[in-house]
Order: C-alpha cells, then structure tokens, then sequence
RNA sequence: GGGCCCGUAGUCUAGUACGGAUUAUGACACUGGCCUGCGGAGCCGGAGACCCUGGGUUCAAAUCCCAGCGGGCCCA
C-alpha cells in the first residue's frame, strides 16, 4: 500500500477507535473536537488523547477510571496500524504498531519520491502572490530581503499544495521619490553606469534628494527668519545641520557622482518644484517624462533582476503602477467609490471612510477588529487633485482580481492598516468575493543593531553586500575543507551554500517577529543553518552512491532502534507538517523540520553503521531508511528554495 | 490620544491559532569527551529560564481573558 500520509492513517484510526469507544459506553456523551495529540514521551506511545479529562469533568468521576473503562472496551483484534491502546493517569496512549507503519512509511516514500509530503488540495485556486516589489530608487537593502524570500518560499508552497501560483512585482514608479531619482539622473546627462546598475541609481537617488532636501530648507530658513519663530526655525536648523553631514559622508563616499550633481544643480532656483512638475507630467503620461522615469526604473529593475538570479527568485508578471494611472483605471475605480456613499469631500480632499463599511457590512469580527475600534478614514485624492499610493493599489487589486480568485500580498506589517483599508474598499465595491479572498501576509521589520536604516539617507546594507560576503565566507570553508577540488567545483559550492545559508537565516525565524541583522546570523554554517541541512543531504546521498542495486522495502522490522523509529516518524509526519505550513502560511516550520530531521539522521548516522550493518536484511532496511531520509530532505529543503546537494 | 505586532537561559530561537503528562524545543557562546569506521560543515555529555509583571478563567495556563510594563510600527 502507497499513502500520501501515512501519519494521518495511523491518526484516523487512532480517532475512530476512540470515537467507537466513547459511543458504545458513553452514549449520552459528546465530544465535539476530538484531538489526539503527540505525547510528550515516547513511553505513552506515538499518539495520546486528554478526553477523559473532559469526560470526567462533566459526569464528576474520576479521568482515571473513564480511561481506563474506555480501554477495556476496545477490542484490539480489530487493529491494523495500532499495536496497543494503554491508559496511564487519565490519558489514553496509542502505540504504533512500527514493523506494519515502518513498511507504508518507507514504501510510500521511496515511491512517491520527489512528490512525497505534498497532498493535494482538493479545490486548486488561482492565486497571485505580489512579493518583493522595492521602488526601483535604490539597491534591495538587506531589510527588504526577507520579502521576497518568504513571498518566494509561500508561492513554492502553496504551488507544491496544488494551486496556480503567479508571482508578481508592483513597480512603484509613481510617485516624487521616482521623480527625484529620475531629476538627478537627467542632470547627469543620462550616464551609462560602470557598476551594478541599480548600485549605481541608489547612488543618485540619495545624493539627489540630499542636495534637493537642503536646498529647501536653506530657502524655507531665509524666509521664516522675516517673522522669527525661534522654536521652529531651531527645528529647522538642527534638521538642515543633519543633512549637511549626511552630504558630507555622501562627498566622501561617492566623490565623483556628488560632484557632478552638485555641480549641475547649482545654477538651478527651485530643483523641488522642478521634481514636482515632473512627477505631475509622469502622472499625465507626457512623452518626455514617460522616457526618463521608465529609462531610470528600468535600469534598477536590471540590477534587481541580477540579484534576484543569484538567489533563485523569479516572478511571472512585472506590473508597473504607471500602467494602471495611465490606462484610466484609477479614474474608473475612483468614480465607483465615488458612487457607493462610503466616500465624502473634505474640502478639495476625496475621504474613503473604512470605518462606515465595516460597520454597515458588519465586518469587524471577520476581519478580527474590535467591535469599539474605529477605522480611521483613507484619503483617496489630495487637494491638488493627486492620488495616493493605497487608492492606486485598489486599481490594481482589482485589476489582480479579474484574473485570479485569490490574492496573496506579501507587504510589511507596518503597512497593515492600509491594507485593511483597500480590503474594505473592496467590499465597498460590492466585491465581497473579492474581500474575503485577500490576504496579507504581514511579516516584521529587519533593523539593523545601533542605527536606523534609511535608504534616503543612504543608509543600508544591500543583499548582494550580504550575498558576496557569505559566498566569500563559504569559500573558504569549502577551501579548508576540500581542497583538492577545482577552483570552478568550490566556486559553484559556495555559491549556493552561501546563499543558502542566507535564505535560511531570514525563513527560519517566525515572520511575526522582528529580526536584528547581524552577520553572524546569516553567516552560520554550522548545526541549524542550511548549510547544515545540505552538508546532511549530501552525507546521505554519499551513503546511497555506494550500493549498486537498491533493495527492495521488505523486512524492515528489523529497524528497531529507538533513533530509528524516531525518524521513521519524522519522516512520516512531513506532509502534517506541510498541509499547516500551507494552511497558515508558515514557511519557517519548514526550516524547523528540516533542522530537526538532519539532526536526528546525523545523530543516527554517528550511532549505528549502515553499509556495515550487522546483518543484510537489517543493512537493507538502513538503506531503505536512508534513501526515504534524502527524499524528504530534498522536498523540504525545495520548498524553501534551498538547493539540496548531491556533493558538497 | 487610538490601534497593531513582539517580550521564553548571557545572546538568538521553537512551542502560543487548537490549554494537557514530574523533564519547556534547539542553536551560538561557555565547558568535558569522540577521528585507522558510511564525508568532523559531524556526534555524545555538562552548566545555564521566577516563559515581562500582576490578577482572573480552568481538574490543568508559556498557551485563553483582563490590567499594566518594556521595545517596535501605524494612524491622528
């Protein structure tokens, strides 16, 4: 017999029996959630239940006679996976019947191969996942990394769980800070860069508004001298001294670009209402502005690209916001809301009142708000008659909508409350459908130790700096610890050691939570790293290089050892562990298992021979282990866009 | 002022959605062992935690509820 999950048939029958139980003895009682759990120790069998507890409760006797009457009612000869049913101090421990489970675990696997561990849905959806999508100003910092590696890493999961997954980038190039970096690139005279393109943009982009930011505040300080306001104008000061340092460090690290663009912008009287009008006749789509913000986005779009090839993340569907402002659809959907009486005027200002809908659609439970919080208002149209970031993004929501059934965004989570907004637009549209297929997928903010990171005063570490460094580091490591191989083979090894171990670092912590970067985070090679997990694969797979034939699953009780049944139920647990992965989009439990799957193989590997076991039929049986080891490995390691090995 | 997220050994981290067992994951650093054995990026051991505080619910709370405290973010 083949299963996808052999750990839910043991689970299913261990339910069924307990279920049978309770009816026959305790027909007046029911249990709604019947949970079988794994118990703490591996003496109270494989899996347990507390439902005596419950039972005891409500009749007032004892748990540990309801255990133990409902024991004694079981009758065994009906088992097929379980070996025995035992009641100790009110809980009721299912023992596995290993030898029988050994043979469908194993079996299933070896079987199954590269399609283990991944049961499919059985209502496959449509669904685009918009990840990444930095504003192409500046290099991807090593903050906005763990974006696309968790989008990455969601989109290969819920794609493994059977849905149609499409990934998408949302280009910001609306917007003043597009306009600012595209301003500075002009006055260059449209240079040619001679690094990384998107380095090289960064590098306009801060000294531009550097130099725009204290031409503004020189003027604004001139004129608020006239009436004297001391309290403001010392705001002002001590703002103007901070950037004035900020364009000092700025002169000193990037001496030639600085030069030049403070030379160009000399002669000119006001660069910030020139970068407004610009930005104005972009919105307008005027042919010259179209042809220097797209030359400008483009070319850090090149540099995001090589980036994204080194650490293995592509996307199907590039969508570039000035698309959407340009074809009329934010006009369309702004005329809509418009029409649904959840929108007012303030003034010249369009207000998208949020807290109306949730109300008037009783949304607030749904959406896990506090009945007596208040959702503050959106602003859709400032008084000079420009859109804002979210009311675009409702355009392009919708837009996301006519083509899939499921929207999966991966955005920060301080930018959670904007996103609850343009969900409500949605229902305020009428597309409830739409509403209740939106998700956000929040994650926490990476700092950096000692100081804020700021990509508009240049102040970041970028993830090729991180890339170089831990390929850097990895070389060596592959140096000291294989050195007679060509320079070529080291290269290729540290390549994707280094950036798995990257990858790993930033998926293997809770998205919730915040992350401190530190180097020593994402440089660690050693137990719970992916280098770790690859340097086990490997191991494995060297094993299996070393027999000719591949024996046949059969005898494999005799994998009797506590290490290997332990595994053994490791192994049969993964697709458990992946169906909650993908339900509630937790990539980092997939790190977790993997890190406690190479331990306990490694420690197996270290206690008990395998090619030199003690007898053939239990060398067969080891390898057969083994084999199913690297297979689920491989997967897990997959999912997360690990690469798993063969040599290392 | 309102809201959201986080708070577990010196540091980092699992468990928290769905409450269960004398022993609360695991790593780094500290420390004692293991290389003529299938790859030492390894393995075995030691020490290290009032699970932020205080209440409450419960047979049972790191987990649920309430009120605080500390850090971060968002809105005003």
């Amino acid at each position: 017999m083949i299963t996808e999950n052999p750990s839910k048939i043991f689970s299913e029958e261990c339910q069924n029996v307990l279920i049978r139980s309770i009816k026959n003895i305790l027909p007046e009682i029911s249990i709604n959630n019947l949970q079988i759990k794994k118990p703490p120790n591996i003496e109270f069998g494989q899996l347990a239940s507390s439902v005596s507890f419950e039972i005891g409760k409500k009749l007032n006797k004892n748990p540990k006679d309801v255990a133990d009457s409902l024991v004694a009612s079981i009758n065994s000869s009906e088992f097929v996976y379980i070996k025995k049913i035992t009641s100790i101090g009110g809980y009721i421990n299912f023992h596995l019947n290993f030898s029988k489970f050994t043979h469908l675990t194993l079996s299933s696997i070896i079987a199954l191969k590269n399609e283990y561990g991944f049961p499919k849905t059985k209502i496959p959806k449509k669904i685009i996942i918009e990840h990444t999508s930095v504003n192409p100003l500046h290099p991807i910092h090593i903050g906005q990394a763990r974006n696309p590696i968790l989008g990455d890493s969601i989109a290969r999961i819920l794609k493994c769980r059977g849905h149609k997954v499409f990934r998408h980038y949302y280009i910001d190039d609306v917007g003043r800070q597009s306009s600012v970096v595209a301003y500075g690139y002009d006055k260059l005279g449209w240079p040619e860069p001679n690094e990384k393109p998107d380095h090289y943009v960064g590098k306009i982009y801060t000294i531009t508004s550097c130099l725009v930011e204290i031409n503004r505040l020189k003027k604004k300080i001139t004129k608020i001298q006239q009436f004297s306001n001391s309290k403001d104008l010392s705001k002002l000061n001590s703002t103007l001294n901070e950037w004035l340092s900020i364009s000092e460090e700025l002169k000193q690290k990037y001496p030639l670009i600085f030069s030049d663009l403070s030379e160009t912008l000399i002669g000119v009287n006001d660069p910030e209402e020139d970068i407004n009008k610009l930005n104005r006749n972009y919105e307008k789509g005027s042919f010259k502005a179209k042809k220097l913000v797209r030359a400008v986005s483009e070319l850090c779009l090149k540099g995001f690209k090589e980036t994204q090839e080194r650490i293995k993340i592509h996307y199907d569907s590039w969508d570039w916001e000035s698309d959407l402002v340009w074809s009329n659809k934010v006009k369309e959907v702004l005329k809509e809301l418009q029409e649904s009486a959840f929108v007012y005027s303030d003034g010249e200002v369009l207000e998208f009142d949020a807290e109306k809908v949730a109300v008037s659609m009783s949304l607030k439970s749904k959406l896990g708000l506090r009945e007596d919080y208040e959702i503050p208002s959106l602003t859709l149209v400032r008084s000079d008659g420009t859109t804002l970031y979210t009311t675009r993004d409702i355009a392009y929501t919708l837009w996301k909508f006519t083509r899939m059934e499921k929207v999966v965004n991966v955005i920060g989570m301080e930018q959670s409350l904007a996103q609850l907004q343009l969900r409500l637009a949605l229902y305020a549209l009428g597309r409830n459908n739409y509403g209740d297929n939106f998700i956000h997928f929040g994650y926490n903010l990476v700092s950096l130790p000692g100081y804020k990171m700021s990509s508009r005063r240049g102040h970041y570490i970028t993830l090729d700096e991180v890339l170089d460094e831990a390929i850097e580091r990895a070389f060596k490591e592959v140096s000291i610890r294989s050195p007679n191989l060509s320079k070529e083979k080291k290269q290729e090894i540290s390549d994707f050691v280094g950036i798995g171990a990257v990858r790993y670092a930033l998926i293997s912590v809770d998205p919730c939570k915040p992350v401190v970067f530190t180097w020593d985070r994402v440089l660690n090679f050693e137990t719970n790293s992916a280098p770790y997990a690859q340097y086990t694969h490997a191991r494995a797979c060297s094993i299996l290089r070393k027999i000719k034939i591949k024996p046949k699953c059969q005898n494999l009780g005799v994998l009797d050892e506590k290490l290997e049944k332990e595994l053994i139920l490791l192994i049969s647990s993964f697709p458990d562990i992946f169906l909650e992965a993908s339900e509630y989009l937790k990539p980092n439990m997939i790190a977790d298992y993997i890190n406690a799957l190479a331990d306990k193989f490694n420690s197996f590997y270290n206690a008990f021979p395998v090619l030199r076991a003690e007898t053939k039929s239990l060398r067969d049986a080891r390898l057969n282990l083994t084999e199913a080891i690297k297979i689920v490995l491989y997967n897990a390691l997959n999912l997360i866009g690990i690469h798993a090995p063969e040599r290392m």
